[in-house]
DNA sequence: GTGAGCTATATCGTACGGCAATATAGCTGC
DNA sequence: GCAGCTATATTGCCGTACGATATAGCTCAC
């Protein structure tokens, strides 16, 4: 698993990278999230239900309720125009803070 | 600026692979950690001691009080034997977690 | 000699966020 | 009926970045 910080910088970018493939559920997120990361990035619903709702709240996502035919309904979310805006500067930070970290580590990354 | 939960998964690693290098005082670690990213890390004094006296209280680094000819005395840190397998593991866990990022965003990635 | 400005460390208060725990509810299979 | 999965929601605790504030030594200008 992964640290509380790193999964803190990570869950808006993961979270709006899988929303701008095509639209998702909170639970099916949260199982996508799984499925990409090979078991590691495992979030709860303490941590990600409060999260889709600031994330609406500040309007990089939007969501409607929709039945299912095989348990409870459902909530449905998909990425904002300002959502997909929000997603690239995220990116281009990440990609940003990688290079700084590459250029301090170099050529000592001895980790196999 | 880097976002605050982009600075928190990453204040530990880099004060410690700084002091992997040689032994520092606070505030020139912040002016290093300054330097090293071209002004983008700009940490403030709140968010350095307290940090330094969380890693000191984890036993990841050791300190000396130490005079200067030019100015108030200076905390010295020095790394110590776990503080340095923790940065390894800090280390691993970054690219770890960085790979999972480029194989989400792929071939997308659109960020010049 | 005093006051501005840099060096150097420390702490308090606020705000935010991850996450465990807990609650609710629909569905399936035994 | 009850265990277990699906699905969403909220509360409470804890950790932490950071602005504000305090303290103090040094240097240089006036």
């Amino acid at each position: 698993m992964f640290s509380k910080n790193l999964v803190a910088a990570s869950l808006q970018p993961v979270v709006l990278t899988i929303l701008s493939r095509k639209e998702a559920y909170g639970y099916e997120i949260m199982q996508r999230a799984l499925d990409l990361s090979d078991g590691r990035l495992k979030w709860t619903a303490g941590t990600l239900y409060p999260l889709m709702h600031r994330l609406e709240g500040r309007g990089l996502i939007a969501s409607v309720w929709r039945p299912s035919d095989s348990g409870p309904r459902r909530k449905y979310y998909r990425l904002t125009t300002k959502g997909a805006a929000v997603l690239e500067a995220d990116k281009r930070e990440w990609l940003d803070f990688h290079s700084i970290l590459m250029n301090l580590w170099g050529s000592e990354l001895s980790v196999a």
